[in-house]
DNA sequence: TTTTGTGTAAACATAACGTTAACATGGAAG
DNA sequence: CTTCCATGTTAACGTTATGTTTACACAAAA
């Protein structure tokens, strides 16, 4: 549920709408950062890798429009999530907007409430076909969707339980997981295995990722950590 | 990559808006169906299973909001898309529609063009596999349109199955496929195939290509890297 | 010291996949 | 209409990766 706050960049020429719209997707959780122009857009884009881009029509250096063809074209953009905001209410640009390749299109005047109710109803979408999110601790990533774990880039692979096992512990770092959570969440309730079976995948996962981040709790369990 | 025509539902108690955007979203090749109550598109939904479902708000015999919490409390229709589709233009309604599970709402009067635009859009989401679009990954390039892969210019040529094998996992590089995944974007949700089949069709195509460059996860599925 | 819980290595069992060959089918060519 | 060929599918068997158990060593707590 929770794993990691998502980040939204915001693209608007106007300081207010900036401001107004910060503050309320600030207040929703989201991280949010803010460009105002299309080239500053791009420049944050790249180096944020955000999850969600809320980008104005017309702007200065650059358009909406051109930032959004900008962008798409770049593999790692592909997935990222882009909401248009304009003054324009006619429905030509509209039409072009969501054929650039944006996901949704909110005029303007903006009713925050109504915008917050658009960025949930696009996450919500999204993560309910990406089964699972990356998680990131460190420099450590958990990548349920391409099956990948990387430290410092170097990618490693998995067994399927090994994979399980880890994404359950640094799912919530920090928190101790009774042998029997474990048990139940990657084995699964209706299964029975001997007492060495969880010690053992322990055992390879820390082999395997070389780093020392999964933490024995003697009679109680384990937990993921730094 | 054709796959199937996708099915949409669309439920209005005006005849007028049935006919006019059954017209313009059959144009743009989707089976359109219709329904001319809240009661009447649950059932239909229920037969027909379609993609999405466009409802009305106001509607006789259950409004669009409590058909949408009635679908989306089943587990067939976690992911199928909604549109609400309202005269009401007040944003009470709109937050409300969204947080409901909706996936996009569209005020009154409705611009044919803009609803197939939004349509349109919510498709390229969900599929996000840019339909009929090359792809090119280093010096291999997959064209849906010409029905070609080229490896470092030569051309090779695949079996059906095999190009839209290809065409998947390559539409997403790293990205795993569950067999289940690749089964139903493949071979569509209604057939039903042996065990071996997805194993020989990954056979031939890594076969044909030459190159390695689909990995077997084991006990997850498959990908296409490099 | 004894007890309890965990780490480790190796052996074992098995599920998942690769490979081949044979059969089925549908369309094209004759 | 028949034959042929390409494709799709299934079945059988081999292979490997993975999961599990066993056995024992070790450390900390009682």
């Amino acid at each position: 549920m929770e794993g990691k706050a998502k980040k939204i960049l915001i693209a608007d020429d106007e300081p207010d709408i900036l401001e107004i719209i910060s503050y309320n997707l600030g207040k929703e959780g989201y991280d949010v950062y803010t460009a105002k122009d299309g080239n500053e857009a791009i420049e944050r884009a790249r180096i944020l890798q955000p999850e969600l881009i809320i980008l104005d029509i017309m702007m200065p250096r650059k358009t909406g429009v051109e930032v959004c063809q900008i962008l798409r074209s770049q593999p790692s953009f592909q997935d990222t999530l882009i909401i248009f905001l304009t003054a324009l209410n006619d429905e030509a640009s509209e039409i072009k907007g969501l054929e650039t390749g944006a996901d949704d299109y909110v005029s303007k005047p903006i009713s925050p409430k109504v915008l917050v109710s658009r960025v949930n109803a696009l996450f919500r979408r999204v993560n309910s076909k990406e089964t699972g999110k990356t998680i990131e601790i460190g420099n450590i990533t958990i990548d349920p969707v391409k099956f990948l774990v990387t430290i410092d880039g170097n990618e490693l692979v998995l067994a399927k339980k090994e994979f399980e096992l880890l994404y359950l512990l640094a799912s919530r770092p920090g928190r101790v997981f009774l042998r029997n959570e474990i048990l139940s969440q990657v084995w699964g309730n209706d299964v029975i295995v001997g007492d060495r079976t969880i010690d053992v995948h322990i055992r390879k996962v820390r082999q395997k990722l070389g780093v020392d981040c999964i933490t024995t709790v003697k009679g109680v369990g384990y937990k993921f950590e730094l």
